[in-house]
DNA sequence: AAATAAAAGTGTACCGGTTCCACTTATTTT
DNA sequence: AAAATAAGTGGAACCGGTACACTTTTATTT
């Protein structure tokens, strides 16, 4: 292990002042002789110099890193995402600190205790939802804070990036309507998620459009982690007069639904149709191919990013800006036209 | 936005030293009367104060930043091992900064600078290949490098942890043999990499056990991006007399080679049989469930950690460490047992 | 050739923590 | 009661860059 030059080992191996030195590393920031340019180059590559970030961040908080807070990262959508918004970042020479929350709101609080240590200059969440008063401070501070996918109804003044839930949830209803079926199940995330609200009152919508019967028994709500979601399609199956159609509408529980829904030996679309929210690239791989929510995760990523910069750059404009991107209805072979048996 | 307190103003809102301040803020780090300790804590809490990590580390290159190089996240493989090796620097207090190369050498090197300018005290990647000469600097510079999943062979003094590629390969093939097949192919990583020649020695190995002959035409190597997986299962099952079985040992390409045979209209485990590298939990889900080689993942992530922090912890064994954990063969429903027709 | 302007280069304070060392004030030891 | 030891605190240098104010050199103008 060799010792690290610093800026004085360079200045003096190169016969100049440190100052220089700098102007080299930072083009633009002052004249430099064109001799002297290269000179001081080569004795960096020489011994080998590389300057320290640490350093230069500490005159000014620089928006150099940026932290990416998910639920997890072994969820495909997450997954997409994360790749999604490091590329972006890379392409404008941001880190990414990434970390995970596993729903766990007091790990939550934890990672954000980190991100102010650090600070960093912006960070994009899929936040718990609790914490509130943390994510106001960070704002406080100067972060710039983007949710993506979900938001907090009580911090109203925070960015947001998502898809239309209302109108994908919206559609998605309308097209089983449109097949016939009458019984239309939901799943969707928590009532206290605006993901999940949204995306219910959008099936609402469709149900009521198509003249429809509202049961409460097939709007189900599960939670981002652990068994709920296939508990709720358990539930869902097990009731009265079941659904004949199932919109699977809680993103980071579509594995686990399906899972349950295989399981129990039920067969797509014979004996239930299925539409769900995400398009990870199995989906066309299974039997049948299913129908989707297509969710433009390159897109929810640029914009997120931006936002997360946007306040950096000095573009920031008093009042939190909310994108709303499309999803696209992709249909596949998961849905099946009901006869009119009734 | 407020001006952000510092451990001076700290220490004047306090009554006392910076030094004092300092020294509530690391604990063990010198004696402070309770009663001032309390106060100190009492004034942070009030003036919102946060010590930064970037003044910290300029004192000290600390170990608490780690770099996770991955070639890309959207990969369920990676995305996993991204996963757990997030969860597993947290548990230890340090945190990740998530890069990717998309396979491409050019970005590697450039990734590979910033980890270098941040002082990074440890790397865990999945390399490309070349870059060679960056990764010996970096080993130099005293960061911890450890390569995961893959290695270089021109690299021998670099810790690896991946699973045990020939045994995994070679027990795959075995059991495609045990079940009549004599025609079994195998698409693995290039063979530039070693993941691709171990898999693929393994697989030798068992085709002589079973006294197979071995085709070289049923033997193909896929580089880990773009189409080349695709073109490799398709070139597979176009030659004159087709594999009866496939071992898709390239992790990065599974979802790639298998849509290629649902377009393909493949009847799977009829017309062929499939073991597959990859333990996503679709795997299961689909029809037929598929036989998986399952990669503990959590291992792979824990050990990488471990060694990344290792010398940093003054454990620093001269010798390279190289860990190789055991893959699960999975059966499933995607391996037919073959009558014997000649 | 003198005057003026522009370019190149230097010295040094500063960012916000950490830590060594010196110093003062209790607490023990003999 | 004097001396030795420990506890608590403060002053200031330091980490490695950046940038401002200023001096020296070179080029341009008339």
């Amino acid at each position: 292990m060799q010792k690290q030059p610093t800026i004085r080992d360079v200045a003096q191996a190169a016969g100049v002042s440190v100052a220089v030195v700098s102007r080299v590393l930072n083009p633009g920031s002052g004249p430099v002789a064109a001799a002297t340019r290269s000179r001081v180059n080569d004795v960096m590559k020489n011994l080998g110099y590389h300057p320290r970030t640490a350093a230069r961040e500490l005159k000014y908080g620089p928006p150099t890193t940026l932290g990416l807070l998910l639920a997890d990262v072994s969820n495909p959508f997450f997954a997409r995402l994360a790749d999604q918004v490091v590329q972006e970042a890379h392409s404008r020479g941001i880190q990414v600190l990434l970390m995970t929350t596993q729903e766990d709101d007091q790990l939550e609080s934890e990672r954000l205790g980190t991100l102010i240590e650090r600070r960093v200059s912006g960070i994009i969440a899929t936040p718990t939802g609790n914490n509130v008063a943390i994510w106001k401070q960070l704002q406080d501070l100067g972060t710039d804070v983007v949710f993506v996918d979900r938001s907090i109804p009580s911090l109203p003044e925070v960015d947001v990036v998502s898809i239309d839930n209302f109108e994908s949830a919206r559609s998605a209803t309308a097209l089983l309507a449109a097949h016939g079926h009458r019984r239309i199940g939901i799943i969707s995330g928590p009532a206290s998620s605006t993901t999940g609200r949204d995306r219910i009152a959008g099936y609402r919508q469709a149900m009521e459009a198509a003249g429809l019967e509202q049961d409460e028994l097939l709007i189900r709500h599960a939670a981002f982690r652990g068994p709920a979601g296939g508990d709720a399609a358990s539930a869902l199956l097990s009731i009265e007069d079941p659904p004949t159609a199932l919109v699977v509408a809680n993103t980071a529980q579509v594995t686990e639904v399906l899972r349950r829904l295989s399981h129990a030996g039920i067969d797509i679309p014979g004996t239930l149709s299925v539409i769900v929210f995400d398009d990870s690239p199995w989906t066309e791989l299974m039997t049948p191919a299913l129908t989707i929510v297509r969710q433009p995760i390159d897109l929810l990523a640029r914009h997120s990013v931006q936002l997360a910069l946007a306040n950096t750059q000095g573009k920031s404009s008093g009042k939190p800006t909310v994108i709303r991107v499309a999803a696209e209805l992709v249909e596949r072979s998961s849905v099946a036209r009901l006869q009119f048996s009734k």
